[in-house]
DNA sequence: CTTATAAATGCTCAATTTGAGCATAAATGG
DNA sequence: CCATTTATGCTCAAATTGAGCATTTATAAG
């Protein structure tokens, strides 16, 4: 029993909170779509994934990693080929092992290296904090009611129409923030996303409302967002985001701009309190033109205590 | 840019319910340690992993799978070894990636390929439906306790003691079902195991207590179990375990077995209720020596509907 | 130094969900 | 027929969630 080579491939989803939008790292290929800080495996160099992994963004980007966790491996035939600078012939199967990364710093990039960009850039549907994106009901919505109405038979219809409804919350039932990858997915296949028809290889699509990436990378970002909306939840992960002080009204604008939309304040610093996260320092930050808020910090012994569950999501409606 | 090749295994976790304990599929190998259905992908047969993946278990366990989700993918030098029928050299490195199966039968197994087996045979100490398992009284956590204090500085036994708290809800702290993983990676790095044992190439561990498995089977059983534990929370997997028409109680029971722990009878109906996921369908099982039961029958559309979570666990104290 | 405005916090109240347990109904097996 | 077993219904207090009003403490303008 002799097991095929393949190459594998190793990608990180390098996330920051942002100022006002979530962001992730980006390498620009000039005329090219940006890709993912992306590199081989090499299993006489690296002893584990995560150490490969840490040198190709320190290399490419020019960062250093700190939270890491692995999302998903990609292998389906197909996705490997647009990358230019990587072969994409038959006999060498390229898979790569998605990761996803939390930094709480944005700031120190050093240039010629990577480049922080707005999850929204690539997700525009995706951010509902000031309400519906206009796509939705301006590109969206319209062009899967078409990708429904083209279905041979109604059976056909039937399973793209609860597709779209559960995916996209069409009429009526409800955005579920977490099924980011899905809705992705369901662009994808109906061919309004742009590297639906670049990889094959058709010019067509909504090019320019959201930016496309290198290969499969938006996909991985996708699974990315959907992994860290569900694990805020659940395990606080959060605070990989947040500097050492920060104010609750910070806290609470990171975690809006992850899930995309507006949380009720009072039940959000309610519930947060009875997690026991977080601990007040006396300190506060003065000079933003309103009362000062006092400076919190994240307290990573909590977890000892308590069933160590994520933030409490108070959606705001 | 080269990529150096890597040989790619498929792993399948198999699970069914089963009478009383949740059943793991495993290929039995006469003196040697049992292992999970195994097979390199090969990517001039399989267009997707999965695809390959259906194969191998069918070949090896004469088994066709069903439900099927990616898990997580190894990779750690030294994690290879010993898998006997496999080459263990330096320049041929293997990663492997699992798979979490769901199949609702367990009885048509051809004999000479895969078995069924107890999770609770691999995992003794995640078992507290009849009360806290003898084997952690009487075993693990005294030899977790001398394991702590043979820590060489303060600050080490501090930092052991925190991970053995956290993991096995030590002094008073609570067992959170879902932390199956880190428990066994800690029992593994503590030397409990017997893996831990072979793979340093030793003899000594918990041989008696607990099975062993092949390779790192076990560590990806462990995965797995996480992943369910978790997953029937929010999302309806339960049933893909369950037959066609299943009473409440034999729900409850499934339930049960997975999580490792009983549940309240009423609030878990109550909360199976304002799902939706089941209906009546008036039908009842008699013959089982009291008041038969009412059939019920997993609703497929429900999720249409509901914002689709998964089963409310209420436990029982 | 007063006053409008912007934040940050505090507090209340109804609605819903959870946790626990008692009570009743409908079978089976002597 | 009666004890036993399993299913199901119902109640009640405690806790959590969802919404919104009220107060406090700053900055900025007049």
């Amino acid at each position: 029993m002799s097991i095929p080579p393949v190459a594998v491939g190793l990608n990180a989803v390098v996330m920051a909170a942002g100022e006002t939008a979530p962001q992730v790292l980006v390498v620009p290929r000039g005329e090219e779509e940006p890709a993912l800080p992306f590199g081989p495996f090499d299993p006489a160099r690296h002893r584990t994934f995560e150490i490969g992994l840490r040198e190709w963004v320190s290399e490419q980007a020019h960062f250093q990693l700190g939270y890491v966790e692995q999302l998903y491996t990609f292998g389906d035939r197909g996705r490997e080929a647009p990358l230019a600078d990587l072969p994409s012939s038959e006999e060498a199967r390229i898979i790569s092992i998605g990761y996803l990364a939390l930094t709480p710093d944005t700031a120190d990039l050093p240039s010629g290296g990577g480049e922080w960009q707005s999850w929204y850039r690539f997700f525009p549907w995706e951010d509902w904090r000031t309400g519906k994106p206009a796509i939705l009901d301006g590109q969206i919505e319209p062009a899967l009611r078409r990708w429904i109405d083209e279905a041979e038979t109604e059976g056909r219809r039937e399973a793209r129409r609860d597709r779209a409804r559960l995916t996209f919350g069409l009429d009526g039932r409800g955005w579920n923030e977490e099924r980011c990858l899905d809705r992705y997915e369901l662009l994808y296949s109906s061919g309004l996303i742009t590297e639906a028809a670049r990889d094959r290889r058709e010019a067509q699509g909504m090019t320019a409302v959201s930016r496309s990436m290198a290969s499969d990378h938006r996909r991985i970002v996708a699974t990315a967002i959907s992994r860290l909306r569900g694990k805020i939840k659940y395990r606080p992960v959060v605070f990989e985001l947040m500097p050492d002080l920060f104010t609750l009204s910070r806290l609470q604008q990171v975690v809006e701009s992850i899930v995309g939309f507006p949380l009720h304040k009072q039940n959000f610093r309610r519930a947060l309190d009875r997690t026991g996260f977080v601990e007040g320092t006396g300190k506060v930050l003065a000079g933003t033109g309103g009362r000062p808020a006092e400076l919190f910090r994240y307290r990573r012994d909590a977890v000892r205590d308590t069933q160590a569950t994520g933030i409490t999501i108070p959606r705001s409606r």
